[in-house]
DNA sequence: ATAGGGTTAG
């Protein structure tokens, strides 16, 4: 008769306890299943050994207990393995003292699973003076040490083993090189990721299926994507962890089409996939604001009955809110059995770039009520810049005051100044806001100069918008689009000398900008537009339209702002450049291509410029027609001529 | 006995 797991009570509560961690997927507990069969078929031999095997852990202990100093190997293996898999440090500490006892100087086989209990049970201090003290030691007990540094985020302490490793003359094999890899911070460390990637090499382990996808993880993680890829082209195998592992390398450094691309391509040649394939999926999808992709991966993910993991929660949560649905982020937030400090912050994160202050500032209200779930930094960065999008200004200082006097558990950061310093800026309390940067204890960095930037611009504050302009240019020369509101603010009061001297200033720096891109979802397919675009079919059309446009937006009242353009060339020329801008065209191909009544959802790369922002307000009143504009900062919700940043963004 | 990929923010 076959064995099944309800026949061992044991193995089946085992199973159960492995299913739940969301560490393990499926063929490892498979290989796990069937290891422990195939140890029940050669029964153990005493009776410590059957209550170890039965799990019945108190019970081996009374016989240990009861056998004395008759204690064999065998004996001490399976009480420590029953500790491993139960979590057990007390009882595990017990058996090590009786260990002492019996033998003067126990196997080190015994000894490093003693190593291994305890870095599992969280005890990495017992686990060292462990390992310092034994008189011999194998690649086992440096790698167990290793991987528990690794694993809880010690790069240095696990670095510095493996040098004492290599020193003491033991050589890494696939697995200490597989979890040390995932301690390279980059080149910056004492010891870089390419110096363990040529003692790979001349290990010979650069092929090996774990050590490779940790190889190429690391590549990613440090922003070299050719060496990632590099690496995953050589592995004479792939498997799901790996084809993982360069999808979300492309997907986390913003390589977003890449990403769909190469899921598509490995999909065809046979991948596998699994809750954490779709969750690296879906950032590539949120990215690119493909709602009906997205769509399909829920869909499918549903379908394919693969268990409801909170990290693909968390992702969809995420993915359905940078596409604008924040209805479905929402139903699936309130559907999730538990929840964790990421699936909060998410859908705050979702709230906060719609504006939603109100929402926000509710939602957080229900975290801090909610036992077992603590808001972290980034939780209270979510709710702050919430405040800030949302117009809730006070609300917004009141937390920041509570974080600032130790209220909340957070440590503020300079992210969090940065939220201050737009909270009172939007409040039109430009002079605090300036007066706030200079008493804050940290440097303050180009995000938090061009935010004080920003707010001069909309409350027209020309001597402190050319302080902050200025001090930014200095830290952040490159960026065009601070040029840019410089301008906008010179523009603004008619001080037209310094505008050109502005523009001067950029051309003199020899200012790469990133280009702009702004898409729009049709029938499932993105319609990506660039600056000026000569690429899309539809192209002649689109501008047709918008010269139309133009006519009838004048009419009601609209006035191109020639400020947002840097280029020495006379006003007409300036017209038709904003004209090119790609939002616009994204807009207008959006105009003509769906139905009326129908609201326009369109995505940008960067941050929306001010006239394209005033011309998609004059078209949603004209048409009639919500206009929903999603940039680098937040969503624009434009209705009737208003939009919902309240024009501050 | 020891191993690799993941979600929010920037």
């Amino acid at each position: 008769m076959p064995a099944s797991a309800s026949q061992f009570p044991c193995i089946a509560r085992k199973i159960n306890l492995i299913f739940r961690c969301p560490r393990h997927d499926f063929s490892s507990t498979l290989k796990l299943f069937t290891c422990k069969l195939s140890h029940l078929s050669s029964p153990p031999n005493s009776h410590l050994e059957i209550l170890c095997s039965n799990g019945q852990l108190q019970e081996a202990l009374l016989e240990m207990a009861l056998q004395g100093l008759q204690m064999k190997f065998q004996g001490y293996d399976a009480l420590l393995n029953v500790c491993v898999y139960q979590r057990r440090f007390r009882e595990g500490q017990r058996v090590h003292l009786h260990m002492i006892k019996t033998f003067y100087s126990p196997p080190v086989y015994l000894n490093t699973r003693l190593i291994v209990l305890y870095t599992k049970c969280d005890c990495l201090g017992d686990a060292r003076r462990m390992l310092d003290e034994m008189s011999e030691r194998n690649i086992v007990s440096w790698t167990a040490m290793i991987s528990a540094y690794s694993q809880r985020g010690y790069a240095t302490e696990a670095l510095n083993l493996l040098v004492e490793m290599l020193r003491s003359g033991e050589k890494p094999n696939e697995f200490t090189f597989a979890t040390v890899l995932t301690s390279c911070p980059g080149d910056f460390g004492f010891v870089s990721g390419r110096q363990i990637h040529s003692l790979v090499i001349k290990s010979n382990y650069e092929s090996h299926i774990y050590v490779g996808s940790s190889l190429l993880d690391m590549y990613a993680k440090q922003g070299k994507i050719h060496e990632a890829r590099g690496v995953f082209e050589c592995l004479p195998r792939r498997d799901v962890v790996s084809c993982t592992a360069i999808i979300s390398g492309y997907a986390q450094l913003g390589f977003d089409e890449k990403a769909l691309e190469l899921f598509r391509q490995l999909l065809s040649e046979g991948m596998h996939s699994n809750y954490v394939t779709y969750a690296s999926l879906l950032t590539a999808l949120s990215g690119l604001a493909a709602l009906d992709h997205g769509k399909q991966v829920h869909g499918h993910v549903f379908r394919s009955e693969i268990p409801s993991y909170v990290v693909l929660q968390n992702s969809l949560i995420d993915m359905y809110s940078k596409c604008g649905n924040l209805t479905y982020s929402r139903r699936t937030f309130d559907s999730m059995p538990e929840r964790t400090v990421i699936s909060w912050n998410a859908m705050l994160v979702g709230y906060s770039k719609h504006g939603m202050g109100r929402e926000v500032l509710d939602l957080f209200k229900s975290m801090r009520e909610e036992n077992g779930v603590k808001p972290d930094s980034v939780t209270i960065l979510a709710v702050l810049s919430g405040c800030s999008h949302g117009g809730m200004e006070n609300w917004g200082l009141d937390i920041f005051y509570d974080m600032a006097n130790g209220n909340i558990g957070v440590e503020p950061e300079i992210e969090h100044y940065g939220c201050v310093v737009d909270l009172l800026g939007r409040a039109g309390r430009v002079e605090e806001a300036f007066e706030f940067i200079q008493t804050m204890p940290i440097k303050p960095t180009a995000a938090i100069w061009g935010s004080l930037l920003g707010a001069c611009r909309v409350h027209a504050n020309v001597d402190i918008g050319e302080l902050a302009g200025h001090q930014l240019l200095q830290v952040e020369p490159e960026n065009a689009g601070n040029y840019v509101i410089l301008s906008n603010i010179y523009a603004s009061s008619g001080r037209w000398e310094d505008v050109r001297s502005v523009r001067q200033l950029m051309m003199e720096n020899a200012v790469k900008k990133e280009p702009g891109k702004s898409w729009i979802e049709l029938d499932q397919r993105l319609h990506t537009f660039h600056a000026s675009d000569r690429s899309h079919p539809r192209r002649e059309e689109v501008f047709a339209k918008e010269i139309e446009l133009l006519v009838k937006l004048k009419e009601a009242g609209y006035v191109p702002d020639l400020s947002c353009v840097l280029y020495d060339v006379d006003e007409e020329q300036k017209e038709k450049i904003l004209l090119g801008h790609s939002e616009k065209l994204a807009l207008t191909f959006g105009l003509i291509a769906t139905p009326e009544g129908v609201p326009i959802r369109v995505f940008k790369n960067l941050r929306i410029c001010v006239d394209c922002h005033n011309f998609a307000k004059f078209i949603s009143k004209i048409y009639g027609r919500e206009v929903s504009l999603r940039d680098n900062n937040r969503f624009h919700r434009i209705l009737g001529g208003t939009c919902s940043c309240g024009d501050y963004w």
